[in-house]
DNA sequence: TCAATTAGCTGTATCGTACAGGTACTTATT
DNA sequence: AATAAGTACCTGTACGATACAGCTAATTGA
């Protein structure tokens, strides 16, 4: 590996370590204040369920790369809340499915269409050409991060 | 906003949110069980000292976006294992100012290293250009992220 | 000088998460 | 068919990271 190599690699890492500082508390930011309507795991479980369709838990926690007590509680939170229902898994009686309700989907779209919004407000003097670089940049270190969990 | 525009944004705000969710659970695992050697606190905070030099207390909380009795116990738990030491800032008898020991940035370049050995892997496949080009418009993000926060 | 501010610490609370262990059900093996 | 092995989910428990409120000591500005 070259130096040059070794610097732009150090420089993702610190950039990612900075994006991770920075977007949690933005999160909190706001996730907490402005709207206090779903907390990180929610969020992304609905989005899951959005994408992906009603499943039941184990597959919401390899997914989510998740441990599946932690899936059992944020669904239990979000049932409670009307969010998401439960319902017995027809084809095996152990499992338990996981569907999106109306108001999750709403609340959902809700939280994503305002970070959508924040990210068009921060990126306003982008250019559409850097923005679509970023996002399919970002897709392929995310699918890097997927195939290497995966093969271990 | 054109509808392309849109429809990247909101490829960004997945792709962050996915890289949020992996890059968490890639700290765990790397961080966990492997080394045990930091965690991400800790991490941030030795980089920070590293990069700017000894300061107090509460410039690691606003660089770091962080309520200062977060980083005065993460602080102490350094401090603890001999990572940071503490001297009474010499021109305000308030303050404290934290700098980071040997031991703390060897630990620290560890780590850093054994990340930038993970980024090196993962993307084994990607140009040069790409690389460069991934660092460049991370940077870039997080410098709208931190514009977007000092302007409120 | 003394009121207002600031730096740091401690108490307390919350959230997200993991791991260990339990129960109910399913699948495979004999 | 009987039973062992595996799986799905849940619950108990623990921990780490964080925030907020409130405290004390020191500093600064009117």
């Amino acid at each position: 590996m070259s130096d040059d190599d070794e610097i732009t690699l150090g420089r993702i890492e610190t950039e990612v370590a900075l994006l991770m500082r920075f977007g949690e508390a933005t999160r909190r930011a706001t996730g907490t204040a402005e709207h206090r309507v779903l907390d990180r795991a929610a969020y992304v479980i609905l989005r899951h369920l959005d994408n992906s369709g009603p499943q039941n838990v184990s597959a919401l926690a390899a997914q989510l790369n998740l441990d599946g007590s932690t899936v059992t509680r944020q669904v239990s939170a979000l049932q409670r809340d009307g969010l998401i229902t439960r319902t017995p898994d027809p084809s095996d009686g152990r499992g338990t499915v996981i569907s999106a309700t109306t108001a999750g989907l709403q609340r959902m779209a809700a939280v994503r269409s305002a970070r959508t919004r924040l990210y068009g407000d921060m990126l306003a003097d982008w250019s559409d050409e850097d923005r679509a670089t970023l996002a399919a940049l970002l897709g392929r270190l995310n699918q890097a991060l997927v195939n290497r969990n995966r093969r271990r």
